[in-house]
DNA sequence: CGCGAGCTTGATGCCGATCAATGCATGTGG
DNA sequence: CCACATGCATTGATCGGCATCAAGCTCGCG
């Protein structure tokens, strides 16, 4: 998805990088496990606070909301933030790195659900049973804010702003959701690939990135899954949006050649 | 089990039919749009609490409900409750019938995103924009109570085990969705129409109806259009499930006789 | 340097889409 | 009551997109 590493572009004033393959990292190299971050970045002085839970909360609904935002947490790439069966206790907002979610059935089928990037919220599944009923990896060294969920309940029945957006967040899921199902029941392999980076463009290009080169964080694999192809499939098709001068594509380098011809082939039917 | 699937407690007695195929009409046969009925049925005394959003909650919590819901509204068969780009104002409980939800692109394309029926929610995907992004078409004559949603929320911030029931319901719609995602990304024709019965058949058993014998409110196409198919091909797996014993099929009236043997489709990724 | 995970590319076959015709139920007007 | 229209379902024949199987290829890493 993003760039490398620095020459992030035109992130918020602010502390903290919010560069997706960037962790902070002051000294300490590589720690073990899970930490509790010493120096503390506020909501209200986060970079993310425009596409994250505080989006459109008045200061002092925001400094209450840092009250509630205490831990963070790093998650290594590969390791699992939670997995179906955890039982259920926070939400979590993705600081920096990216994560895949994914659920699967007994008989060994899986499926991947969504990618989420800074900003976004993962763990919402869990409300509904006190369990996880999705596993949440990380694709690359990634850390965490630690949203309580009982806490977070508390705090939105005092400050209606926050309950309104937590909602919000919760039925914006929903809608994506219905969009996935739209693109699998309906749409053929080069136009779900094109729809799917189309789509991570614009929100990478909402963090500050560039609308026109990604570095995929996920593999052939990966994408397929998500998108109901295999990975050949999906090889195949960034193959052919390179012949087609749409793309050009060195394995996850991707450059936008051609944005509009994406688009166009998102959006018809056929042919 | 990976079946999209609401796990619906216990039927129960109390009034009013909440029988599928039943609307509750005395008199006032086709009236003019919308009807606030005479004759009011609180959430506390509904056959469907159990079912719907009251799940959970006390007696007092459950008066404060009644309050909440003071309108009723009919949908006759073929109607819209709500169209994408409506305004949100409220949710609504399903209280006798039947609706599809389907969402499409610009292109026309488009995907039945699921089946509602007795003591399910509607509307939920209107609370992220303020506009719904969804239309919600009656299949049957229906009867819906309606929420008014900046109710709902102002309520929830004072009762917090309908708060939470709230949440449940939303987080219950992710991971369904979810569900289904996966049987679109991954499973073949038969498994999607086997998964997409035991479903159908599992929420009628939840509201006392027969596990084995169901009359499908829905076409082949809309069928095929919320799993991903064309309506030949639905129409196809009907054929072949009833020539392997499976199913009786007389047009919409189907009988299992072969539970098990729909399961075990389900869940075997081959062969 | 060699190993392995991930990616690309080719050959082949199958599942489900597509096109087309017929059947069946319901409703309407003559 | 029948003739006819209409909407939905079934069934057949054919076709095409994507899966599958099978090599190689690339690149990062111990």
């Amino acid at each position: 998805m993003l760039t490398p590493l620095h020459s992030a572009p035109t992130p918020d004033t602010g502390e903290a990088s919010g560069c997706p393959g960037q962790t902070i990292m002051r000294g300490m190299s590589t720690a073990p496990a899970i930490k509790i971050e010493p120096f503390k970045v506020a909501c209200s002085s986060c970079n993310l606070r425009e596409l994250c839970l505080p989006v459109g909360l008045s200061k002092p609904d925001l400094e209450q909301l840092d009250s509630l935002v205490a831990t963070r947490r790093q998650v290594a790439r590969g390791d699992t933030l939670f997995r179906t069966g955890d039982a259920f206790q926070s939400l979590y907002a993705v600081r920096t790195g990216f994560f895949k979610t994914c659920v699967s059935s007994e008989d060994g089928r899986d499926q991947v659900t969504g990618f989420q990037m800074a900003g976004e919220l993962l763990g919402l599944d869990g409300i509904s049973n006190d369990r996880h009923s999705c596993d949440a990896v990380a694709l690359e060294d990634s850390q965490v804010c630690v949203i309580p969920y009982d806490q977070l309940e508390e705090l939105s029945r005092e400050f209606t702003d926050l309950q309104h957006q937590f909602h919000k967040i919760m039925s914006r899921e929903i809608v994506r959701d219905h969009g996935v199902m739209l693109l699998l029941g309906s749409m053929r392999a080069e136009e779900r690939l094109a729809a799917f980076l189309l789509n991570l463009t614009q929100r990478l290009q909402a963090r500050g990135f560039s609308a026109s080169s990604l570095v995929l964080r996920m593999t052939r694999e990966e994408i397929g899954s998500y998108l109901g192809l295999k990975l050949e499939t999906v090889s195949r098709t960034f193959s052919k949006f390179q012949e087609e001068g749409l793309l050009d594509v060195k394995q996850r380098q991707i450059q936008i050649l051609d944005q509009a011809g994406l688009q166009r082939l998102v959006n018809s039917s056929n042919c």
